[in-house]
Order: C-alpha cells, then sequence, then structure tokens
DNA sequence: CTGAAAGCGCTTACAG
DNA sequence: CTGAAAGCGCTTACAG
C-alpha cells in the first residue's frame, strides 16, 4: 500500500542509497532485491523490500532507464483516438501492452506530419522502446526510416506506407469492399454510389478499387458522379446526404466509407423524411460496436480492428525482445456483416 | 529536417559530448547553444545547432530529467477515451499542452482503482510534471494526497473527490439536469423517468437530485420505479428501452444520464415502432458533437467539456510555474440546449 | 551472496 | 562568453 510521507513533501528524496544506508548494505544488493534477483538471498531480499515499502521509496525511472537504455515505454500514433475505429484498435494495443507492463504513450496526428514527426521526436529522445502508427497521410518513408535507424522500431497499422520496410497490419480493403457492393448488387441495385474517403491514402484508393471491380466484373457502370469523396466523419456523413439525394443519377444504394459516414447519412436520409434501409440501401465498414445498434441496423464490413491492434502490439513485443519477425504486409481478411440497412431496390422518388 | 544515419544503426551514439568534441568547446556550452541561452554567443551557437542537425543529435530527455527532475510529461487519466464525453475534454486538454510542449500520457482506468494507482506510480516513477486525472469510482482520498506529497501536482476533473485539497473542474451537474427537468415538466410532462448513471460517484448523485429537487418543486411524484440506475453507454440505453417502455407508469419523457444513453435510448424506441420525439420526449447531457445529427435532434445540455478540459490544463501548467492557485471545486455553468427530441407529451400507447 | 566503483548523458554552479 | 568538474539515481561488470 500506498503511504503519505508526513507533512514536508519532498523532505528528503528517498533514494536506492537511502535504504542502503539504512540497512547496512550496498546499492548494489538494494537494487538487485527490488528487482527480485535470485543473486540476493531471500532474508535480505524480504527485509529490503519491507523497508522501501515502509519508508515510501519511489522507483526513477528515469535513472534506471538512463543507465540501461529501455524505457518500457512505447508510443501509439494514430490519426485521431476520438474516432471509434481508432479507439477499438487502441483497446486491443492497451490488452497486450498492459499485460507486459509498458506504458504507453498517445498521440493523434490529424494526418498532420509535422506533428507525427514532432511525437516520433520526443519518443526518440525518451528512449521510447517501440511506436505503433497508423501513419499521417503524406509521411516519407524517410520518415520511418530514420526512427528505425536510431533504434526505435516501428510496426504500422490501418495504413501501409510504401518503401518502407517495417511488418504492417490492416484490413484487405479492396476484398472487403468488394464483399458490400456485390452484397447490393446481388439485392438488385445498379446505380450505387461510393461516399466518402480519399486518394490519398492506401485505404482510400483500395477502398475506391475494389468498388470499381466489383461494378465492372457485374458488367455496371461506373460513373464519376456516383463517386462523392471526402467524408469521413458521422457529421460529414450526414451532410453528404442533401447532396446524395440531389444526385441526378438517383443512386437507390450507398456503399459508404465507414460506419461513420454510414450512421451520418442514414440520419441525415431520415431528417430529408426517407426511410434509409428502405427506400435507401446502406453499407457501412469496420463494424463498431454502434453499427448493430444504429437504426436501421447497419449492413457493415468487420474491418478487424481488435485482431489488428493485438497483432500489431504482439508483433512490436517480439521485436523488442529480438525475436525476428515477419515484414511486410500482413492482411486481414474483412467479413460482411448484412443487417437491416440493405433491401431490394425501390425506386427513389 | 531528418536525416536517416548511413545504415549501421546505432553505430556509435551521438551524445553532446561528440558534439563538443568535434567543434572544440565544451560540453557546457553545447547544453547551453541548443537551449538558445544567451550566454552563447551568436556564432557559437549557430555553429552548434547547424552541426548537432547535420550529424542526426538526439537530444537525451531522460539524462537532462534527471539532473533537472523536470519532466515535460504530464498524465492524464480518465475513465475511457472511447467515450466522447472523455474524448471532447481531452481534446482541448491536448491543445493546451501542446502549447507549452508538455508531453502526455494518457491512462483509462475503467473505474478501476487499482489500474489509476499503478498509472500514477508510473508517473512518479517517471518525474512527471503533474496529472489531470477523473479519479475512478471508489479512489480514496489517500491516493491522490500520496501523489501530491511526492510533488506531483494534481488536476481534478469531471468528478470530485471528498477531502482533497486541490483544483478540481466540472460542471454544475444538479442545475443542469435541473434545467432538462425543468424543460420536459414545462412542456407539460407529468411521468419523467430518469434512465442511467451511478450513486456511487459525485455526478451521479448530483444529477438524481437535481432531477428529484425539480420534480419535488414542480409538486410532482419522484417514484423510485421512475429510476432506472445503471446505463451509461449507448449500448446500455439502447437495452434500456425495453425496461423503460415497460415501465407500469407509463413515463411521457425520460431524463437520461448523458447525450450516449439517450441515443441509445432513442435507438431502441424506434426499433420498437415508436417515434421518440413524438410519442416519447428525451433529454440527454453533455452536447456531444453527435447530439445535433441524431434522429431526431436531441435536447440535451451543454456540459462544458472544452471549458473544464482547457482550464483544468492551464491550472496544472500555472502550478507547474510555481503560480498559487484557487484550490477547490470550480463549477462550470451548463446551459440548456433544445431541439426536436422534446415534445409535449402523448399519452403512450 | 555482497560491496566498491564506474558510467549512462545531461545541467549547473563555479571559475576564469 | 567559455570550460572543468560534480552530480542527478540508477545498474552492471568485476572482485571477493
Amino acid at each position: 500500500m500506498w503511504r503519505a510521507r508526513g507533512d514536508a513533501p519532498l523532505a528528503q528524496k528517498i533514494k536506492l542509497s537511502t535504504i542502503a544506508d539504512s540497512l547496512g548494505v550496498s546499492t548494489a544488493t538494494v537494487s538487485l532485491a527490488l528487482r527480485d534477483s535470485p543473486l540476493v538471498a531471500d532474508a535480505t531480499r524480504e527485509r529490503i523490500k519491507e523497508h522501501a515499502r515502509a519508508i515510501g521509496y519511489i522507483y526513477n525511472r528515469r535513472a534506471a532507464s538512463l543507465r540501461t537504455s529501455r524505457s518500457g515505454i512505447v508510443g501509439v500514433c494514430v490519426h485521431d483516438v476520438m474516432n471509434p475505429f481508432y479507439a477499438e484498435i487502441l483497446r486491443s494495443i492497451e490488452l497486450e501492452l498492459d499485460r507486459s507492463r509498458q506504458t504507453f504513450l498517445l498521440c493523434n496526428h490529424y494526418d498532420q506530419v509535422e506533428k507525427q514527426r514532432n511525437f516520433l521526436d520526443t519518443l526518440l529522445q525518451l528512449g521510447a522502446d517501440g511506436v505503433i502508427m497508423s501513419a499521417a497521410i503524406g509521411t516519407p518513408a524517410d520518415d520511418i526510416r530514420m526512427v528505425e535507424d536510431n533504434g526505435l522500431p516501428a510496426v504500422l497499422i490501418a495504413r501501409s506506407v510504401e518503401g518502407v520496410d517495417v511488418p504492417s497490419f490492416r484490413g484487405d480493403d479492396a476484398y472487403g469492399i468488394g464483399l458490400a457492393t456485390n452484397h447490393l448488387i446481388s439485392l438488385g441495385h445498379h446505380r450505387i454510389a461510393m461516399i466518402g474517403g480519399t486518394d490519398q491514402t492506401s485505404t482510400g484508393r483500395d477502398r475506391y478499387q475494389g468498388y470499381v471491380a466489383a461494378m465492372e466484373k457485374a458488367g455496371l457502370p461506373v460513373l464519376p458522379s456516383m463517386r462523392l469523396a471526402g467524408p469521413r466523419t458521422k457529421q460529414a456523413g450526414f451532410e453528404a446526404a442533401q447532396t446524395f439525394l440531389a444526385m441526378k443519377d438517383k443512386p437507390t444504394a450507398a456503399v459508404c466509407w465507414n460506419d461513420l459516414v454510414a450512421i451520418g447519412l442514414m440520419n441525415g436520409i431520415a431528417r430529408a423524411g426517407l426511410a434509409p434501409g428502405v427506400d435507401v440501401s446502406v453499407t457501412g465498414y469496420d463494424d463498431l460496436e454502434e453499427a448493430a445498434i444504429a437504426t436501421p441496423a447497419l449492413t457493415t464490413v468487420w474491418n478487424g480492428q481488435r485482431e489488428v491492434g493485438r497483432r500489431a502490439a504482439r508483433v512490436l513485443l517480439e521485436r523488442l525482445n529480438g525475436v525476428e519477425v515477419e515484414r511486410g504486409q500482413h492482411l486481414i481478411q474483412p467479413e460482411l456483416h448484412v443487417r437491416q440497412s440493405t433491401t431490394k431496390p425501390r425506386e427513389r422518388v
């Protein structure tokens, strides 16, 4: 248990040598004892640990880390924690990292390369043990090589970066969006719009290509007017509803960039007096916890967030322990989860 | 700009003395120069900074911190980052902290006192400069006193802890929930249920009391059967819809613990074939970004997340700079935002 | 099983 | 304006 130490804060900083002096042993012995080294006799160890606890000793990790050059810190850098997609990934990273008692430092880069660079710099300065990142749009391969060259192993998630030879975990986007598109096609939809996403990320390009490929394979026309790039948030999806409903080709269905856009779009469609899932079919992507309780429940593509986080964290921990790991892309196979937001087409009013 | 340094990683760790030797000056001069001390001649400083950049020098913060006992790290500990309420607070904390170049360490305690304790311990070990926390349910005052006694200044947000003398920022919950309750009463509702929340937090008690006080002031009966404690998430709100709709006193309105519960509840009500905002009026709490785009748009109480985060961060920074700050509770005044989810009562079917 | 001593890479008085 | 030297609090060979 913790003990408040009297009234005078910081009266006298307690350190290893304080304990050593009190007990008449050397600091080496205290250091070893506190870390449960078998080199120390049981009785000595217990006496030391007991005393340390009693006087409220606080281990100084900076000093230890300076000496050992291991910090126990792992950095995690994503676009935005507030986005449930990343939040779900983080949750599983947290779980793995906790298990090996690593402290984790978090950063939102909001797709600003400079902000990400500052963070990586901080990690380097703190002597972090590794970093897991979903690289900001426009991240040069050099930024990642640089941290690796300085002894900070990196693992990529959700997005990959060309020309970088580190392990990378993400869903198979082209395949996944194909599942959603094919599902709509098989229900009888011909005019299917794609809402949201950007060509500036690998994910964005892959998803759009997946949609295009599925349409072409079914012999359906791919109209540029049916592509509404941009939206990636619920708010943006909500606002996109107007544009979507005004499209001159009157699409009967929308393949959305992600669940947030899909839910926003459905809200916008409902606000316009139409019934999402009846008048317009909508698919999401990610299968966030929220997808199942949306109204109507959202048909979406499970993107393996948990899996991505878990595997990325494990591979990083392996690298830290000197295990040789497989470099390059690891694709997680997405799955289609059909719910109520997709039905047979009905002519749009 | 960064430079990758050759092929051999860690070939030779570059440190202050490396620079000093190369340039024929002392490490003291290099140290001063890199931190822009006016003690160093301009020419010397530029020469040093230029060289440091050229050879890819990385500042070792652990070493510096060991010497100065300032780490530039601030800890932030909340229930769960995935909850948009905390995410919005974090956003504004991040903004303030970035400005003064503090690195921030994040922790979800999930209301486990032990997990929070581990985090505080880590902060102490790392020599963090301060901590901002929304204390876990059941946090003993001693846990907070202990960190303060060890030189780690704390600032509380969202929840307060009895018997602790540190600055604390939160919304005025009793007042805020009163706004929502009075609004429903003024629309003509008499049977108003309260959904969600727990008596184990100061916030929970205050909100329930605020509801009770408003009901009593209006001469309306407070029925225990109208109180459904527990739910705090969208999922739980969704599930609570069934219980709510089956309540024997047939409430015509629900005052919800927060926006998440309210949105979940509305989804559940819609799923049951009723129209939220028409058949049942619903109020939220927090005014998350999402509230405005919910269907129907949610009437809710703005809880000042941004304000809480901003002020908490500023006060902490002031404390770090040795400024004496006002201890005790700082209440932020909530505001009612009326939207479409509340209307005049209609007899429940 | 335990101790004396060097060293991790900085910063800070103190001289000059 | 610059340098020599001590010290922050650990851990790790190296002796014994």
